[in-house]
DNA sequence: GTCTATATACAGATAGAC
DNA sequence: GTCTATCTGTATATAGAC
C-alpha cells in the first residue's frame, strides 16, 4: 500500500480539511478496522460520496491522516537550544519536552494504532519511526556531539549514547503507559523520575572500585 | 471485556487444543479485526459451531488465545543462576535471554497486536504488562538487590535501577524493530550491541571530573 | 461537486439435521 | 457433540439524481 497524496493537492480546500480533521478523531478512538468511512463523513459533516473524491479508499485516507499528524509534531528543539545549561539541567530539559510529546494522548493512541497495523501498513510505521525515533534521536545526537567536544561527556559513539539516551527517559514507566495501564504521571512526579534516571545515566550505577 | 475461561474445563479437550493452535496462528498473522472465525474454524479442522461451543465470541478466543500464548513465556530465569558471573558477564547473559524472547517473532507480534488492541482489551494488556514486563523486571529486580548486597552496584533502588535496566537493554534498536523496520540482529552483533549498552550502564556516560 | 440510496460482500453467530 | 446451511448486521464503495 503506497501513501497517495489526497487527489486534490489543494491544501487550501476547506472540505479536505474537514475530512482529516474528522478522519483523525475516528481513527484514533478506534482503531483502523473499527473505524467506519460512515462515521467520518458524519463528523466531517459531509457525505461519504465527498470522502471518496479525495481518497480514493480508506486505506489511503488512514495512511494520509496519521502521515499528517506525524508531520504535525515534527523536530522537538534545536541542539543549541539548551548549550548554555549545566549538563545535567539540559538534559532534563530534553527529557521534559520529550516526555510531554510521547506521552500526550495523541501520541500515545497514536502510537498504539500504527503498531498495531505495521504489518498492513509498512509505509505508515516508517514514517511514525522516522518523524518521530529518527528525527528526535537526531535532534538529540547534536547535543551530545557538542557535549562531548566540549568535554562534559565521554563516550566513543555519541549519536549511539544519545540514542540509547531517549528510550532510557521513557524508562520502565513507559511500558505500562504506552498499554494505556498507568497515567502519564504530573509535571512535579514526572521530573524526580527524570532526575533519577538522569543521575544514574551520567554516573552510572557500578560502585567505585575499592 | 472480561476475560473468560473456555466453557470446558477439560485441559485434555484435543480439539481444544486444535482451536487455540489456530487461533494463535490466526491471530498473529492477521490481528484481531482481519481474523475471522471461519479461518479459525478451517486451520483447526473444526466447524464454526465446535469453536463456539468452546468460546462464546470472537472477543474471548482472542483473550484465551493471547493469554495462554503470554502464560507460555513465563519467568526466564531465576536470580541466583547468575550469581557466579561476573557482574557485567551476568549483565550480558541476562541481556541475551531478554532480546531472545522480546524480539522473538512471536512475541513482535503479540506486542503489535496487544498494543493496538489495548482499548478494547485492556485485561488482555494488563496479562501481558504482568507476565512480560513485570513479571521480568522482578527477576532482574531480585539479581539487582543481591549485586547491591554484595557491593557490587551502588543505587539508591535496586528494584527501580533493574526495570531500567531491562528497558535500556531493548535501547534504540527496539523502536525500528518492534515496528517491524529492522530485523533483530544476529547473535554476535547483537553481543556486541550488549556490551556497548552494559559497559555505558554501569559506568555511566559523565566526564570523570578533572 | 455533492447528496441519497443502494449494490455487494463478508463475518459473527445460530438453527436444525444427524 | 458436531456439521452444513443460513440469518443478520454492517461496512466499503458506487450509481444516479440534482
Amino acid at each position: 500500500m503506497r501513501i497517495e497524496a489526497p487527489r486534490t493537492a489543494d491544501s487550501h480546500d476547506p472540505k479536505l480539511q474537514k475530512i482529516l480533521a474528522a478522519a483523525k478523531e475516528v481513527f484514533l478512538e478506534h482503531g483502523y478496522a473499527a473505524a467506519s468511512m460512515d462515521l467520518v463523513a458524519r463528523r466531517a459533516k459531509a457525505s461519504k460520496t465527498t470522502v471518496y473524491t479525495r481518497f480514493p479508499s480508506k486505506e489511503a485516507l488512514f495512511a494520509a491522516t496519521i502521515v499528517t499528524e506525524c508531520e504535525r509534531h515534527g523536530m522537538l528543539f534545536r541542539a543549541e537550544d539548551f548549550d548554555h545549561l549545566p549538563l545535567d539541567e539540559a538534559l532534563l530539559r530534553i527529557g521534559g519536552r520529550f516526555l510531554d510529546l510521547v506521552w500526550s494522548p495523541e501520541a500515545l493512541r497514536t502510537h498504539r494504532i500504527v503498531m498495531g497495523e505495521a504489518a498492513r501498513f509498512p509505509e505508515v510505521a516508517r514514517v511514525f519511526y522516522d518523524t518521530g525515533f529518527v528525527q528526535t534521536g537526531e535532534a538529540v545526537a547534536r547535543f551530545f556531539v557538542r557535549a562531548k567536544e566540549r568535554g562534559l561527556i565521554a563516550v566513543d559513539d555519541p549519536a549511539f549514547t544519545a540514542r540509547q539516551f531517549l528510550v532510557t527517559l521513557k524508562g520502565f514507566p513507559d511500558c505500562g503507559i504506552s498499554l494505556g495501564l498507568c497515567e502519564p504521571p504530573p509535571a512535579a512526579e514526572r521530573d524526580a523520575y527524570l532526575r533519577k534516571v538522569i543521575g544514574e545515566f551520567l554516573r552510572g550505577v557500578a560502585a567505585p572500585p575499592a
